[in-house]
DNA sequence: TTGGATTTAGAACAAATGTACTAATTATTT
DNA sequence: AAATAATTAGTACATTTGTTCTAAATCCAA
């Protein structure tokens, strides 16, 4: 592996164990057993490799809902498979979920990105609903507004249900993932039909 | 103003506008007009501020739950009023809630602390809803899991809507306190029996 | 008013940080 | 093999930070 994709891969590690502020570049290299110079030729500003990371993890998501979007039809075993594998990729880049609003103070293009991000999934999650309706999956008399909020809740709770574990729990890696992945269902539950309900159960 | 009580207030409103990291003992000492020196010998360890000014938001927590408490009966006004309540003390130290991880990790008393009052808050709410349901608020048919899940969503919710308004759509003050305010009752309405959702939509 | 306590300013320090610079080493191309 | 380019280590520097120390100023009680 070359440098530059071991400095990634060590500063990944480091910031999802310690955090983004405790860590340096000086830290970075020392765990690589390399000079604080050579890190700096390969990423001039420390802030690069952070903004590389998110690319990286925005290019993630992107994959996934492009999955979801493949999908011949929309139905509840498909989102099923979309909570576990966003759970998945924000518990691997999960260093900047836990400091998110740190990072997009330190760097701006990161805020404004996920700002437009979210604008752009917003319409697509109301998109999904609409069509959970008109499937049966979701029941007919659920106000707009409670959907929209229901939007807004799962943006919420997607960003920081990690920094929720870090805060109490700290179940770690798979534990962590199956544990907020039924908090997820079960956000969905009281809006599905009582058929919906029952096949959701049945699942498990 | 006694000098301990003007740095207490100084540093609040600085953090909440900067962040915990960006802001010194320095900026503080300058932004009042006094030395570094002068800083130090009121507050030895400039984490003993965010402590104290930590120990004030539980304070503020715990005089609404003892207003909860205290009501004869447990209604969805007073739920309402709970969560105004709320939303407005977690506002005031927003800087907490938009660097909860950080300041946990710095100050682990903090985190322990926090720890421990969600595991109280979980069983208050339990009984509330188990209250809701016999009273015909909350629907009877809901699995306790999903009750269960409604809690942790519940903290989460609490504890992240500012870093979400922050992340995207930056509402100040009053404006960001009645936008989420109305997620919160939308989060609530499919648990809600026909006739208290009837109710919600009467009072707006 | 005098003497002790409290409060304050300002200087000083060691450690850490981001990054630039230089020179050496290594890799690649011709 | 020679020349050139890429990579690396190491040094250096200015800045910042938390904190300590000293001495002056201010306050307060007797």
């Amino acid at each position: 592996m070359e440098t530059k994709e071991r400095i990634l891969k060590t500063a990944l590690d480091l910031y999802n164990e310690q955090g983004v502020h405790t860590i340096t570049s000086r830290h970075i290299a020392a765990e690589m057993g390399i000079s604080a110079g050579n890190l700096h030729y390969h990423f001039k500003h420390t802030d690069e490799i952070i903004q590389t990371l998110y690319n990286r993890l925005a290019v993630g998501f992107d994959a996934i809902m492009a999955a979801v979007g493949a999908a011949s039809d929309i139905n509840l075993d498909i989102m099923k498979e979309f909570v576990s594998r966003s759970l998945e990729l924000t518990y691997k880049y999960r260093f900047i979920f836990l400091h998110f609003v740190e990072i997009g103070l330190r760097i701006p293009a990161i805020r404004k990105d996920y700002h437009a991000l979210t604008q752009r999934r917003e319409k697509e999650f109301l998109a999904i609903f609409d069509k959970f309706k008109a499937d049966g999956i979701f029941k007919q008399d659920i106000p707009a507004s409670v959907l929209e909020a229901l939007v807004t809740q799962i943006f919420i709770m997607g960003d920081f249900w990690l920094s929720n574990n870090e805060l109490t729990g700290k179940l770690k890696g798979s534990k962590a993932i199956a544990y907020y992945s039924g908090i997820f269902a079960s956000m969905f539950y009281p809006y599905l039909t009582k058929a919906a309900q029952q096949l959701m159960y049945d699942a498990n």
